[in-house]
DNA sequence: CTCGCTATTGCTACTCTTCGCGTCAGCGGT
DNA sequence: ACCGCTGACGCGAAGAGTAGCAATAGCGAG
């Protein structure tokens, strides 16, 4: 066992009791399994990966559910719905990144954004909100679509 | 009948067979619903004024969601997702705002925020991507949440 | 180590939204 | 004014995600 998970796994602790919530062994399985999964992942497929690993007892599927918006509330994780399904992803593990999704085709491109900055400043003076920028989503037109919107038959 | 009316029908009707639509009653009634009801509506909501105004047959609530969704493509409409339910704007009464969305007590504030033109610009050169700016989600903490966490019991 | 409080789990029922499919009706062309 | 192509409608059912509730199990106190 590496030092790095153990580290990880007292943070994890110390989070959600400070959060008044209980380290349960549903919630290590998961903190383990979107360790293990790269990038966004469904709550389908974190309940896979959860059932695989028999450690234990089985889970349902309303507790991930449950649990991945715990966590998201206590900002472990972050969500992303991209129009069709929910997408979430282990905050640490996470580097800032935003999504560009089109109101056309419905394509999600993930970029960097630097002009957040101003916009966090923004709003945590005029309303003392303390704003998230991981995982935003801009809608918009995708320059795919823009030229078939204007160049119709 | 006031002028108005028929001009927005017109611009309607045109922006529709723009996109290769059709104008369809179940399409002027809803139209009409948006510009009746205020702010933000639910699907549910419409789908009740719709029903009410009896001037045609009845409509199914599928049809409500589908023409919602393909207004919302061609830009007629806009459409927020607040975690709960969706709400949907008439774009052309839509004052730009955004929502701030605390993701401690679910609560949704709108503003406006002026950084999101360097927004606009940045995405813009950088993806070729027309963001429509309008009902953005930006995921933070309240003041209230903020203070609740760092003051535990 | 044991006890008790209460957060959490599993299950099931339910809600919101989307999909598939057969039928209907805009609308462009004759 | 009539035809035909194909987009749109209605209906029924599937899917994702949530809520209610009784039973279970963390965790802090004694």
């Amino acid at each position: 066992m590496p030092r790095e998970a153990n580290d990880a796994d007292a943070a994890f602790a110390r989070t959600i009791r400070a959060n008044g919530g209980r380290l349960t062994i549903q919630r290590a399985m998961i903190l383990d399994a979107l360790r293990r999964l790269p990038g966004h992942s469904t709550a389908e497929q974190i309940h896979v990966v959860v059932s695989e690993d028999q450690r234990n007892a089985e889970m349902a599927l309303s507790t991930v559910y449950r649990n991945l918006d715990t966590l998201r509330e206590m900002g472990l994780v972050t969500a992303f719905d991209g129009g069709d399904l929910t997408t979430y992803e282990w905050a640490a593990q996470d580097t800032p990144h935003h999504h560009l999704l089109c109101n056309g085709c419905g394509h999600t491109t993930e970029v960097e954004v630097r002009a957040l900055h101003a916009l966090t400043a923004e709003v945590r003076e005029t309303h003392g909100f303390a704003s998230d920028l991981r995982h935003m989503a801009i809608r918009g037109q995708c320059a795919k679509c823009q030229r078939e919107s204007e160049q119709p038959r």
